[in-house]
DNA sequence: ACATCTGTGTCGACTACTCGACAGCGCGGC
DNA sequence: GCCGCGCTGTCGAGTAGTCGACACAGATGT
């Protein structure tokens, strides 16, 4: 069963998927599908009856939290640590949000009925499940208070810092306008936060593409929730995530 | 079984409780013990083991996000609506916010061992356990963006509607001080939302107590979110709260 | 009646961020 | 090559909320 996966190991990288004993990956192996996810592409809007799950490998996925105005802000970014849509493994669900690829990368999907069928077989993947959940709502939580408290620039290194974390390598590819969407500010007021950094040294900004050239740098700007939320994922997970 | 519960059963109002099948509640009714949890009160704070759960009848319970320097700001309520540390039926957890009672009132609180004995056995329970926790995350994430996004006026008018849902009546007791950390906002900026609103007769202000005088005015200039994180409990659990 | 403590009102200086407008730069298409 | 468009930088006026300070009012205990 797993034979089948040999060939695309070397970019399986998805934390949940590699947590899973070979036995209980082989329940799901057969079905998962690797396709790439291009950047800006909707996998969910809000209502979507959820119908595929997807691991990523190398890309990031934002949850976006939709208002009537049409702005739509982040609540929580999803990697290679979790999956998108892992509620729906457990009962048929719609999506909450709006999923649109924020970094263009691999992801392995599965059918909604296929994951579930492994769910009620797999004992491991029903904890694994669970413990994703949780770690999720513990990011939502501490961004409840993040966004309450603290201001852009901390929350800006903590976007950039989270999503490095998901990637390979320190290269990261979006506009100011769109990361003025995530964190729900004016785009001048990102660019003026990056060009305070860009001062500082710690990143570089060209043309849509940021630059992180400073790592320690910039975890001395962001704000404490980085490492809570980190923290989080490396308590419930089984694997770190960097 | 249900017998042992007639005697309360006029007290019983926690919907998810009410939602269950007979048969289904009477694994845990024998379990239940109904209790008075005093304002104030700490029943968890980040880190600890989850070992009751709470469902509200005419409480409000707090899930609180602590910071560093001992902020600690709401991530979510939980009224009779829903149930503190659900979390935990399904496997062993430790807190991952401070849970305080907002609001004095009754609750039914059983032990994790016992609901996790039922959890395994009913598949209702299962069912609600998770559309709760699903509903949860749901008032989690729109709560990010309304951090993010909304002004202190269409907050504190979000908040004081959302404890009103999980109350009787239109009297709550509470402090600007306590208020001012909820939303993570200064107290003077509190005493000036809740001046202003006094002045247009929507709410009345005296010492440590808030009488809603005009829901619906209220409800003009709270934000979108007050409805959609409605919605939402509506769509996943069983009853209406209101 | 008194002191005391907790909660509320208010003031002013300050800062962070908004919001609209516009200029310029760089990249891709032709 | 040049055009055109999408992305970035900047400026200025306006506003919401911060932060510290202090005065006052209402409850409570003795």
């Amino acid at each position: 069963m797993v034979d089948s996966f040999d060939g695309a190991a070397a970019t399986l990288k998805n934390r949940l998927l590699a947590a899973l004993p070979t036995e209980d990956f082989g329940l799901i192996s057969p079905h998962l599908v690797q396709q790439e996810l291009e950047k800006g592409r909707h996998l969910y809007d809000p209502g979507d009856p959820i119908e595929a799950i997807y691991f990523p490998h190398d890309c990031v996925i934002s949850l976006m939290t939709l208002m009537e105005n049409g702005a739509a802000i982040e609540s929580a970014p999803i990697g290679r640590e979790g999956a998108l849509g892992l509620m729906a493994a457990v009962a048929p669900r719609q999506s909450l949000v709006r999923a649109i690829i924020q970094t263009s990368g691999q992801a392995s999907r599965i059918s909604v009925s296929a994951l579930h069928d492994a769910w009620t077989r797999s004992p491991a993947l029903r904890d694994l499940v669970d413990r994703h959940n949780e770690a999720l709502f513990g990011h939502a939580i501490q961004s409840v208070a993040c966004n309450a408290l603290h201001g852009v620039e901390a929350r800006f290194c903590r976007w950039l810092l989270s999503c490095r974390d998901r990637i390979e390598g320190d290269t990261i590819s979006l506009t100011q306008e769109f990361l003025a969407d995530m964190l729900g500010v004016q785009r001048t007021t990102v660019t003026a936060v990056a060009g305070s950094l860009q001062a500082k040294g710690l990143i570089r900004y060209r043309r849509g593409v940021v630059d992180i050239l400073d790592r320690a740098g910039l975890e001395a700007i962001t704000c404490e929730c980085y490492a809570a939320v980190r923290r989080g994922y490396e308590r419930l997970l089984p694997l770190p995530f960097g």
